[in-house]
DNA sequence: AGATTTCATCGTACATTTGCGATAAACAAA
DNA sequence: TTTGTTTATCGCAAATGTACGATGAAATCT
């Protein structure tokens, strides 16, 4: 421990970046996220019935999609309604495009 | 059960993503694909020396990125030299700008 | 051969995730 | 009020993830 080397903090984008890519890290919430983003919204059951899983399960991946920010729910009495986050999925999309955008300059070069 | 809903399996692609986006799913390896991408390679010692962290808990990561598909690794005696997969990292980008430049035609409706 | 360097893997401990059935909560309809 | 519908939450079990130190494997250098 006689050198002080520096230990790098993740910064606040790749915290967030990391959080919304393990929300994304099942399929199941990948194809919910998809279906949201192509028509628009959509109520917990009408995933129940097209996702061969019980209830409370689907139940459960909705909320780590909440959790994570990416999806929002709004009470519809009897139902709930989901959409994509209105405020954090542009972000998310910045963030992701952003990572895989990035272009290196140099192809693999070894120096130590 | 007397309905004979048609269960909806993921697609390749969907697994796939799903896959991409758990191995991205922490801060670190987020950090390690950004360096990657940034700097072409690295050697784990480079890594070691710059997080917080046990070294193998770095070769962890680095394994779960490595069986992800994500980075590969090339072993120069005594050292392991890390790049991101060439054959995946691509279809990766292709995938995630995909799924984020989908745009929704019609903003937020609701009929059932 | 012995010592050193570099990295992966093993074993362990603890936390989180995933899936299910059962139950609760909120509201509508009878 | 009772019943039904819709969804969230609880409790449980099994699997997976995260982090560490210790050990092993492979090659280099004395």
């Amino acid at each position: 421990m006689s050198r002080t080397t520096a230990k790098v903090v993740y910064s606040a984008d790749e915290k967030q970046l990391a959080t919304f890519a393990k929300a994304m890290g099942h399929p199941v919430r990948i194809q919910i996220l998809k279906l949201l983003n192509t028509q628009a919204c959509c109520y917990t059951g009408d995933l129940t019935d097209s996702i061969a899983l019980a209830q409370s399960t689907i139940s459960q991946h909705l909320k780590v999609l909440k959790d994570a920010g990416l999806i929002q729910g709004e009470i519809l009495p009897p139902k709930v309604k989901y959409c994509l986050n209105q405020d954090n999925w542009p972000v998310a999309r910045r963030l992701f495009i952003e990572f895989f955008n990035f272009e290196p300059s140099q192809p693999c070069n070894s120096d130590s």
